[in-house]
DNA sequence: CGCTACTGACTACATCTGTAGTTTCATCGA
DNA sequence: TCGATGAAACTACAGATGTAGTCAGTAGCG
């Protein structure tokens, strides 16, 4: 069971599954793109994430040093898997339907699925 | 664009997609197995869901008839998307991968959305 | 015709979320 | 050594959410 993560926090933890350890600096840098946050923002979130312990901590002389206590694919599983049982009753293939209608499923998805597939089968 | 909805007020859809119009003590009725909430809880969550305007309102007498105003389909359709989205940059492909890896997929899964994929080329 | 019971409307309130501001403490440079 | 600077800790605050309680009105029964 993986802590609940808010959209706001996801933000956070993206930056640090690809890079890590980062300073609250770092991490505020990374995401000001995108997001445009303050710093304290950042620090913010920070802290709620390592108060969850999803992200540990590492004292750096006056700094702290933030990592992931969760793998991303960890994570991902988890919230997948919520996501199906909430709303497609735990099947995927209602998912995969879904999307296929809504025209979010290019030729080259589809190709990918069915190879995706074949070497779960084999 | 479909306003957003909550865990709790999208239990209330479900129920409405099933069956509607129903009155709030109906809906209350049908919900009150899976999660026990009060008849004061399930008419909150229909007034909010009402000024959302995600349901319809008619009067009927002195109670009201509630129906959902938007189809089941097309809210999944646009859940599932921003989903994907902000989970997978919008890939399908890495989120059946994932459920395939956790194991939800079963040999019947796979062939259902073979089989799925070989209509939507077809 | 008046009271009761059911219904919607309004109010409540703790927690979570998004988004910071303010305070305090320690450190590094002058 | 002392002040400026930068980092964490603490505080703030509005809106969303989960979960109800209370009030007020009306329709139907006696």
């Amino acid at each position: 069971m993986v802590e609940r993560i808010s959209d706001a926090e996801h933000e956070i933890m993206e930056v640090l599954w690809i890079k890590a350890p980062l300073t609250a600096t770092e991490v505020a840098d990374r995401v000001a793109d995108a997001k445009g946050w303050s710093l304290q923002t950042v620090k913010t979130l920070l802290s709620r994430l390592a108060a969850k312990a999803v992200i540990g901590t590492e004292r750096d002389g006056r700094r702290f040093l933030y990592s992931p206590l969760v793998e991303r694919d960890t994570y991902l599983a988890g919230v997948s898997r919520k996501f199906v049982d909430r709303l497609f009753g735990g099947k995927v293939t209602p998912l995969v339907a879904h999307l296929a209608e809504a025209d979010e499923l290019s030729d080259d998805d589809i190709r990918e699925i069915e190879e995706l597939l074949r070497e779960l089968k084999g």
